[in-house]
DNA sequence: CAACTGCATCGACGTCTGTCAATGCCTTGC
DNA sequence: GCAAGGCATTGACAGACGTCGATGCAGTTG
């Protein structure tokens, strides 16, 4: 367990000063970032409903054509989250002959759910 | 404007067969917008942060003005930071005299987690 | 009561983000 | 080769978001 300074609450110090502060933040601004970044990626309906898609397809994965139908938006857009979702290191894109598919990296939600720790 | 228009599968469709999944999207857009909503609570650099200090702190509480410091940001930005986890569930507001004590509240943050399994 | 302090709210501003139509690239099929 | 289809990229635009200074409000202190 992490023992932090003691931060004395303002009932406990004395005068009516509330912060004596040695409080030091424990995660620094850019850390902070790039957990910020990843969580990002995940915290958009149109890219929840991909990830559900893909984990719920047969083969874990599908093309792009499957997957403008029920999220009901363009072809474009589609394609821009899962440019977002690829690059977060959640999808692997393999082009096979037309197709572009789309499939889940086993695990890599569950690292992600781990940073709310 | 939102665009309705189908999309046939390529498994409808003319020419070689893609997908013939009847992949239907096992997560509807209201859904997937709530669980949104509160993943953005947390995809933040200064959310983050506040949540750090205050699963830091001994207490486990900590007051407005002992976060302004470490966070480098305006009082009323981390104000506004921390009325949007209290909203999202993640803490609550004591108000203790002149200080407003915020604490985080146990097992949400799993809770959230959970959504990403 | 008056002055002060901690915090929330308001208004404004620049930036980021989700979305679409149009376009371009690449592969397949004739 | 040429036409067609699948997908990515571009450019544009509206809305959401993070941030701050100014202001307001509720307790506390003198």
């Amino acid at each position: 367990m992490l023992v932090t300074e003691q931060v004395p609450t303002a009932a406990e110090s004395r005068g009516p000063v509330c912060c004596p502060t040695g409080l030091t933040a424990p995660l620094d601004r850019e850390t902070a970032e790039d957990l910020a970044r990843l969580l990002k990626a995940v915290a958009d309906p149109a890219r929840l409903q991909l990830l559900a898609l893909l984990k719920a397809s047969a083969a874990g994965e599908a093309c792009v054509c499957d997957l403008t139908g029920p999220l009901g938006l363009s072809q474009p857009t589609v394609s821009h989250h899962l440019k977002v979702l690829t690059e977060a290191g959640l999808l692997t894109r393999e082009k096979r002959g037309t197709w572009a598919w789309f499939s889940i990296v086993p695990g890599r939600l569950d690292e992600i759910a781990a940073v709310l720790r």
